[in-house]
DNA sequence: CTATTTTATCGTAATATTGCAATATAAGAA
DNA sequence: TTCTTATATTGCAATATTACGATAAAATAG
């Protein structure tokens, strides 16, 4: 079907899986790992970094920003896009505690 | 075309972004999140913590596998399902490096 | 051997994603 | 105003994902 039942899991589940979708794309990967990198974040040369054309990097741009890893300020003509600092802190949390509790764990068969 | 040209990414990139993919599903999450707060790890019934049929479990299984993200041993009739400590580990580092670099960052205008 | 149990695979329908050409929009420059 | 520049949206084709019923496979139990 292709649809995933929402209402079935719990919030915090939906939540992650969401910001963690949007990172599932390399391309999505690289212009994060380039928002990081660009000095200012006046950011009107994304598609010259992307081996993409212009239409297909706006639309990853607009997933990102939907799933809240990135924003958008409109800066004249060009749009400044960074990094969505809570977001990755939140993501960071996870995996933090995640790993944590994964190394508690004594009963570990593989 | 639903189709990502993968050659035109960083190796790290792919990987990386690969293994986030098979966590963008709610249902994987909470296979994972599971998996990590059950004791051992005799994992026979997955199947009856989540919402989904059996098909489709072992489907979503397979997939965070092939990602690396859970491993599978076979264990006389049952399979023995755990977490791969490892791409946890990976995943935790690069948000860990990640957050750090952020942070760094003075100029920052959304 | 024949159940039974557990998990995987097949087949399929519904929907989503990816990528791009064409076009639209928005804002400043001339 | 018209031109240019930067980004977004539309429309579409190719492919991928999600979900599940039916069935297969693999191991043990009787």
């Amino acid at each position: 079907m292709g649809v995933t039942k929402t209402e079935r899991y719990k919030p915090q589940q939906l939540e992650l899986s969401s910001m963690l979708k949007a990172l599932g794309h390399p391309a999505r990967v690289a212009i994060v790992e380039y928002l990081l990198k660009a000095d200012d974040c006046i950011c009107g040369d994304i598609v010259n970094e992307l081996p993409l054309a212009q239409p297909t990097v706006s639309q990853h741009l607009r997933e990102l920003k939907t799933a809240g890893i990135i924003r958008g300020n409109i800066e004249g003509t060009a749009i400044c896009y960074c990094i969505n600092k809570d977001a990755i802190d939140a993501l960071n949390e996870y995996f933090r505690v995640l790993t944590a509790q994964i190394h508690k764990k004594t009963t570990n068969c593989c």
